[in-house]
DNA sequence: CTCTTTCGATACATCGGTGTATCCGATACA
DNA sequence: TGTATCGGATACACCGATGTATCGAAAGAG
């Protein structure tokens, strides 16, 4: 059913074929003169692939267009990338990280106990923070949950999202008491990454980032604490 | 940005010109001869197009695939639907509408008072029963969050949902308090389907049915119990 | 400054999908 | 059963996108 991509693992610096065909290994035999255009025209793509994902969706893209929009002919294109996913999947690794380390400043500001409705604040801020980026994640997920070696990458993002955040809920145990319903720490990340998901969901319909954070807010504190605030 | 469509609201009885070029409507004056291998014809499109959409994510697919899966050819199709988008619609109605009265069902079974931890199980079982219709729905969402035309309609569908949990869960108050939390039943239907959104994330990209199905069961009834069951 | 390597542009062949026009078999109605 | 209408198949013209081969220009090394 599914065909085994293997254009996956590429990190982007292979595609010419000026000579060589480098594979831009470590094992190589071949150096590959440290180029430095080149990062430059691939960063360019990038960010041109992610405007015209978030702005047509994934499916509805052309190589060209991605080129036009960074003002590039195909052939660079041809030169830094392989095939289209493989561009997209290097934009999402990079937007990810990017999040991911978001995050973790996020959660690490505090002290050593927890303030809840402080750090919900701030990590509802930096999650609901650019809906193209949601737009962008969804079109990837749906994208991954076709390709186990795509999905794998995702899970692997968001298991270490989860982590920072478990183990920030770990670190303000016996300060903060969880609802023992979710379990451990770990089953209350969970927990938050399904309302984030869910509330995503929500937000890419109606696209009201607002009311998109309130809920975000509302649902977390019910899932972080026993009592929760007072309803708005 | 956005190219209005205003093929969408098409019921599918267009489309042959093999004379005037009806729209199938009730207003109109030619009765159009109560077709029969029309219907049976559209029903088998939709079908593979379910398959293929499923198999291969809407984007990728090509409407002489369709055919192809349903054993028509091309010519069929354009009997039927004026685009891809259009057939892919009709496909969500029809299936959302389905599930949207099973879960009234599972929702109507027991009596007066809400037995939670049986309707969350019985609900539970509707939503998670097919994972390649997460698929196509995960795939319309993507396809609604970039067509406001599309949005509209996935949200109506997902109010009418909302509004039978509410329904029942207004219906229940007295019998069942729930948490302060979440506000009205309204609220609280409102967290039980961004639940349902979240775990169905998670499941598109670990393909764990029954891990999922558990989940959500634990966090619904987190959500609607200020106990909460003891976690497993 | 020169030379070599690399990067991206251009041109080309090709293919798959689209939409339409036309035709014949099927189907409902008298 | 005859017949008018309908539904789907077939054939055709047409893009748009793809991938590759080739070439001029930029950029690093000396």
């Amino acid at each position: 059913m599914f065909e085994g991509r293997r254009d996956l693992v590429a990190t982007g610096d292979e595609g010419g074929k000026g000579g060589r065909g480098e594979t831009g290994g470590d094992a190589g035999d071949a150096p590959r003169r440290v180029t430095r255009r080149r990062v430059r025209t691939r960063a360019r793509l990038l960010d041109a692939a992610f405007a015209v994902f978030a702005a047509k969706g994934f499916g509805r893209v052309s190589i060209e267009e991605v080129c036009e929009a960074a003002g590039f002919s195909r052939g660079a294109f041809y030169s830094n990338f392989a095939t289209l996913d493989e561009l997209f999947f290097a934009l999402y690794q990079d937007r990810a990280d990017l999040i991911a380390s978001q995050v973790a400043d996020a959660l690490g500001q505090d002290g050593p106990d927890l303030d809840v409705p402080a750090s919900v604040d701030r990590v509802t801020e930096v999650l609901l923070l650019d809906v193209d980026w949601l737009l962008v994640k969804t079109d990837f997920l749906v994208h991954a949950a076709r390709d186990p070696a795509v999905a794998r990458a995702l899970l692997d993002h968001r298991a270490r999202l989860r982590q920072a955040i478990a183990d920030r809920l770990f670190r303000a145990r016996g300060h903060t008491e969880l609802p023992a319903v979710l379990g451990d720490a770990d089953g209350a990340a969970h927990a938050v990454v399904a309302a984030y998901d869910g509330v995503t969901t929500q937000l890419l319909l109606d696209r009201d980032v607002e009311a998109a954070r309130a809920w975000l807010k509302q649902l977390l504190t019910a899932l972080l604490t026993d009592g929760g605030a007072a309803p708005v």
